[in-house]
DNA sequence: TTTAGGG
DNA sequence: CCCTAAA
C-alpha cells in the first residue's frame, strides 16, 4: 500500500473477498497453484495486467526460462503461469516451499491464463483475481530466486520498500486483513522475479527458503542486514550480524548463538528437520485458518503453510496464541510467534497510534470527560464510569492510552492528548505540563472540593461548581490550557448521550447533579454548554403549556426533575430562543429554523408551531401589553391567566 | 429565590 | 450561557 510497485508482478490477484475461497482451496491442497499477472496499484489494489505487461513478462520469462527448470503445469498451462507441485519439487535449491493449493480455481484460472496469453486483455473474473495465495507466492519467489540463493527476507513489519516487495504480508491468505495491502511481489516467472527483485534489493532478500547465515561473508551479512532492516550497518561482527539478521527474519529475539539455519522465518538448529510431522502439522495449521503460522518447510512437500503470515500484526497477535500444535517445532514456532507478536505489536503501534489517536482523540476525550463528570455525580450508572476507552478491540489501543486517575476516578487518556495543541492559558497548566501525576494531583484537588460539598443542596448554582473540576481536568488532559476546544468536543458527546438516553427516558439519565457548594472563584467559569435535546425541548414546551411561561421554577421542578442541570434560567432562556426560532421560522414553514448551521437536530416544526401557539396564546391572554421584541414573551400563564404580567 | 432581560 | 436588576 504505501509503496506502489509499478512493476508487473506475477500472480494472482488477491481480493479480499476471495481470500476465503483461497483458503478453502488451499486446504484442499496439493494442486497446482496458478498465478496470474497483476499490477499493484498505488493504492494497493491489484489490477489485471495489461496486455503489454503480460507481454513483457512473457518475454522475460522467455529470456530466463532456461535458468529455471521448466515450469509446467500438469494441466498443460503455460510455464511460468502455473506451477505444479511436482515441478516445484524438482527444484533442487528450493528447500522449502510454501505452498498452497487452489484447486477449484485452477480450471478457471487456466482459462483466464490462456486468454491472457493469447493477448486478450485480461479479464479477471473475481475468482481469478482472488487467487492470491501466499504460499504459492512464496514458492514462486523461492523458485525464481533460488538460483541465486538469495536469502529471503521476510519483512513483516515496516520495511523499506525494497524489502516490502518480498514481504510476506502481501500474501495474506484469507486473513482478515482487508485492506489493500499492496501485494507486491510475486513474480510469476523467474525472470520477472529476478528482475524486479534485483532491481530493488539485494539478491538474498528474495529467497524464502532456508538460509544459513553461517555461509555468508561479512559483506553478505551486511547486505542481508540491510535487506532485513532496511538500513545499512557497518558492523563487521559476523556473529552479531548473523544474529541480528536472524532476529529480523524470525522476528524473534531468541536467536541461538550457535549455528543455525533460518527457514521461513524460523530458526532451526542444525539438526531439526522433522518432515512428515511437520508437514502434517503445517497442513493442519493451514487448514485451521489463516492464522499466521510460520512453519518451517523442511521439504518441498511442505507446501502449504506458512505464508499466512500475511495478516497484519494486530490481527495476528491474538490468533497466534491460540494455536497449539502438538509438534515441538510448532511449539517453538509458537513461542517465537508470540515473541513476534509482541515485537510486532510495537511497530504498528507507533504508526497506528497516531492515526488512531487522531481518530479517537475526540472520542476518547469525550469519554474521559463523561467519566469524570459522571463520577462526580455518584448516582450515575456505573457502566459509564469506567467505560473502557479501549474496549476489547485491540491491545494496541491500550497502549495508546495512559491511565489517569483523578479523584478516585480513572480514565484512559490517549497519549496524543498530551501533545499540546494550544498554549496554556493559565499558570497552573504550565506547572502540570505533561506530567500526568501532577495533573492527576491537580485534578484531584480540584475535584475534591465539589465532592465534599456534594449533597449539601441543590440549586441553580450547583452547576458552576460541578463544572470547575471538569474543566480543570480537561485542561490537564490536554496538557495545556485550552479548555474551549475540549469542552466543545466533550459537550457534544454528552449531548449525544443525552439525546440517546434522554429521548426515551425522559432524561432521568444523566446526572443528578445537585451539588452545591462554594463555587469559589472557579465558578467564574462558564457552565458547559449543553445542547438542548429534543426531549428537553418537548418537555419545556409541555411545561409551558401546562404551567405557563414564566413559571420556570415550577416547570423545572415538575418537568425537568430529571434534568438537574437545567435551571429555571435555562428554561427561560431556551424558551426565549424557541420563541424566536418559531417566529423566525414561521414564514418559511419549511426552513425549520435553520439559522446558520444547526448542527444538531433542527427542532421539529411541530414543536415550533406549538411554541408559537403557546406564545400567541399567552400573549393574548397575558395582560402584557405589547410583546417585546420577540413576539410575545412572556406574559403569564396560560393557565394562570389572570395574573398576566410578570 | 425567582424572573425578566440584556449581553 | 452568563450576569444582574427587580421583585
Amino acid at each position: 500500500m504505501e509503496h506502489s510497485v509499478g512493476t508487473v508482478i506475477d500472480t494472482v490477484g488477491s481480493d479480499e473477498k476471495d481470500d476465503k475461497e483461497n483458503n478453502d482451496k488451499k486446504t484442499c491442497d496439493s494442486e497446482p497453484v496458478v498465478y496470474q499477472l497483476v499490477r499493484v496499484e498505488g493504492d494497493g489494489r491489484l489490477v489485471p495486467a495489461t496486455d503489454d505487461e503480460v507481454m513483457e513478462v512473457e518475454q522475460l520469462l522467455e529470456g530466463e526460462k532456461s535458468e529455471v527448470k521448466a515450469i509446467r503445469n500438469d494441466k498443460g498451462c503455460l510455464s511460468g503461469e502455473v506451477f505444479s507441485k511436482s515441478d516445484l519439487e524438482g527444484i533442487e535449491s528450493l528447500n522449502s516451499i510454501l505452498f498452497s493449493n487452489i484447486k477449484v480455481m485452477l480450471q478457471k484460472v487456466k482459462q483466464e491464463e490462456q486468454l491472457l496469453l493469447s493477448g486478450e486483455s485480461f479479464n479477471h473474473s473475481p475468482k481469478c483475481m482472488t487467487i492470491e495465495d501466499p504460499a504459492s507466492e512464496r514458492s514462486k519467489n523461492s523458485k525464481a530466486c533460488n538460483n541465486k540463493f538469495q536469502p529471503e527476507i521476510t519483512s513483516r513489519e515496516i520495511m523499506p520498500r525494497s524489502l516490502e516487495l518480498n514481504s510476506i504480508h502481501n500474501f495474506e491468505v484469507g486473513s482478515a486483513e482487508t485492506c489493500s495491502v499492496p501485494t507486491n511481489d510475486a513474480v510469476s516467472s523467474k525472470s520477472s522475479i529476478s528482475e524486479s527483485c534485483t532491481s530493488l534489493f539485494p539478491e538474498f532478500s528474495i529467497i524464502r527458503g532456508e538460509i544459513c547465515l553461517d555461509n555468508f561473508s561479512i559483506r553478505e551479512l551486511q547486505e542481508a542486514f540491510r535487506a532485513t532492516f532496511g538500513r545499512q550497518t557497518s558492523v563487521k561482527d559476523k556473529l552479531w550480524l548473523k544474529r541480528r539478521i536472524a532476529m529480523g527474519l524470525t522476528n524473534s529475539c531468541h536467536v541461538p548463538s550457535t549455528s543455525f539455519t533460518i527457514k521461513d522465518n524460523k530458526i532451526i538448529l542444525s539438526e531439526a528437520k522433522g518432515e512428515p510431522e511437520r508437514l502434517q502439522q503445517s497442513k493442519n495449521e493451514a487448514e485451521s485458518l489463516s492464522m499466521n503460522i510460520h512453519v518451517i518447510n523442511a521439504s518441498p512437500h511442505d507446501f502449504k503453510t506458512s505464508l499466512n503470515s500475511n495478516m497484519t500484526d494486530r490481527q495476528l497477535s491474538g490468533k497466534r496464541l491460540g494455536l497449539s500444535p502438538s509438534n515441538h517445532d510448532l511449539n517453538d514456532e509458537n513461542c517465537q510467534m508470540e515473541h513476534c507478536a509482541a515485537k510486532r505489536m510495537r511497530k504498528p503501534t507507533k504508526r497506528y497510534i497516531e492515526e488512531l489517536s487522531e481518530l479517537e482523540t475526540r472520542e476518547c476525550t469525550a469519554k474521559s470527560y463523561s467519566c469524570v463528570k459522571i463520577s462526580e455525580h455518584s448516582h450515575f450508572p456505573s457502566k459509564r464510569q469506567i467505560k473502557p476507552v479501549c474496549d476489547g478491540k485491540t491491545q494496541r489501543r491500550i497502549f495508546s492510552t495512559r491511565h489517569v486517575s483523578v479523584g478516585g476516578f480513572s480514565f484512559e487518556v490517549p497519549y496524543v492528548l498530551r501533545t499540546r495543541r494550544r498554549r496554556p492559558r493559565k499558570n497552573f497548566v504550565d506547572l502540570m505540563e505533561y506530567n500526568p501525576a501532577t495533573i492527576s494531583h491537580m485534578v484531584k484537588t480540584a475535584v475534591i472540593i465539589p465532592a465534599l460539598a456534594e449533597g449539601s443542596g441543590s440549586g441553580s448554582r450547583s452547576r458552576e461548581i460541578v463544572s470547575v473540576p471538569v474543566q480543570i481536568l480537561q485542561q490537564s488532559v490536554a496538557g495545556e490550557g485550552d479548555v474551549k476546544m475540549n469542552t466543545k468536543t466533550l459537550n457534544r458527546e454528552e449531548d449525544l448521550d443525552l439525546d440517546h438516553k434522554g429521548l426515551d427516558a425522559n432524561g432521568d439519565t444523566t446526572y443528578g447533579n445537585t451539588n452545591t457548594q462554594p463555587a469559589s472563584k472557579a465558578s467564574a467559569r462558564r457552565k458547559h454548554h449543553r445542547a438542548w435535546t429534543l426531549c428537553e425541548v418537548r418537555k419545556l414546551v409541555d411545561g409551558v403549556a401546562k404551567y405557563g411561561a414564566g413559571r420556570w421554577s415550577e416547570i423545572r421542578r415538575l418537568a425537568f426533575a430529571s434534568y438537574s442541570y437545567r435551571t429555571s434560567v435555562d428554561l427561560k432562556d431556551k424558551w426565549r430562543n424557541l420563541l424566536r426560532a418559531s417566529l423566525a421560522q414561521y414564514p418559511t414553514k419549511k426552513e425549520t429554523k435553520n439559522f446558520g448551521k444547526q448542527t444538531c437536530v433542527p427542532i421539529p416544526t411541530p414543536i415550533l408551531s406549538q411554541v408559537r401557539e403557546l406564545a400567541k396564546l399567552q400573549t393574548q391572554t397575558g395582560i402584557k401589553p405589547s410583546p417585546k421584541k420577540f413576539a410575545g414573551r412572556g406574559s403569564r400563564p396560560l393557565q394562570g391567566e389572570g395574573s398576566g404580567f410578570l
